[in-house]
DNA sequence: TGACAATAGTTCTAGGTAGAACTAAAGTGG
DNA sequence: CCACTTTAGTTCTACCTAGAACTATTGTCA
């Protein structure tokens, strides 16, 4: 999808939301990976973080991975002593994932760690500009769904 | 990295820029694999067209593949019979992947159909905001680039 | 020209990804 | 109460991903 010189203006601002994201990915994986934790892993971390656990449903909702992949990575995460899984008193069908008071230990030295990384970055962008990037990206999230709907619905009506 | 309610406003930006970037990602996706590739192999695809082949590193230049995870995608296309290995004349090293007839003929089709499917959803957006937003994506890549040096170089001096 | 460094691809490992098929446990309606 | 449907997680398949180790070739320079 980084098509270079092509005839559309439009391609351009989304090489841009392409390339920006990805800067943002590494930016981010960089200072995760140091703490030992990928990604998904340290999403799911900071999902938990003060709360009692929650259901795969629940966790998958809040973090956008889909179950077949959580299974794996909250399997990984238990590996670590980070969470444990705990079947659910009111429903035989669900699992409770919880952090250990390891995964407690780890989420309280690194969610501010990583939150106080990104401001370092972020915060090189004044709050006006950023807001107003804010607010095109919604404008464009409005329209790729619009989009999404009017095509994946052909005739579903 | 989808944090919720938390103390920091540029968060949400944050997080508007994820949502739209996945947006986007299932929307394109949609669409390739309707025509039977998958998202990075159609961006092989569309490297390839029009020209007459290249070899991998420029390929994965172009696509931001790291050469690792293009070896695969490349032989998975040479199954489809969408392009070919040919090694370089003159250089032993190196291997040019072109695509084959076929490959173009898909190309052909593909391209066009793609960059219009993304048309019908970029032009829901007015081209004043849509570049308002390039501007603002820039900013905020400079920004990330930037953090992300003063980290990474810590004491390389 | 002969050691050594750089470069091009491949392979391997560990992990993430979606989606489909599967199992078990709840709900639901006759 | 029993079939039927829905929901929760797991498993499986096929793919993408980065990064490190490896092979083969090429360039360098003494």
């Amino acid at each position: 999808m980084s098509r270079s010189s092509s005839g559309a203006p439009f391609l351009s601002a989304l090489r841009e939301l392409v390339s920006c994201y990805q800067a943002f990915e590494r930016y981010s994986a960089y200072h995760i990976q140091g703490l030992g934790l990928t990604p998904p892993q340290f999403d799911v971390v900071a999902t938990l973080g003060n709360t009692a656990g929650m259901t795969f449903r629940e966790l998958g909702e809040r973090t956008l991975i889909t179950k077949g992949t959580l299974t794996g990575v909250v399997d990984r995460l238990e590996l670590k002593e980070i969470v444990t899984r705990q079947s659910s008193p009111d429903d035989g069908r669900s699992t409770l994932v919880c952090l250990t008071r390891k995964g407690e230990r780890v989420f309280d030295q690194a969610f501010p760690a990583h939150v106080e990384h990104l401001r370092s970055a972020f915060g090189r962008v004044c709050a006006k500009e950023l807001s107003t990037l804010e607010q095109g990206l919604r404008t464009l999230s409005a329209a790729l769904t619009a989009a999404d709907n009017s095509v994946t619905t052909r005739g579903k009506t």
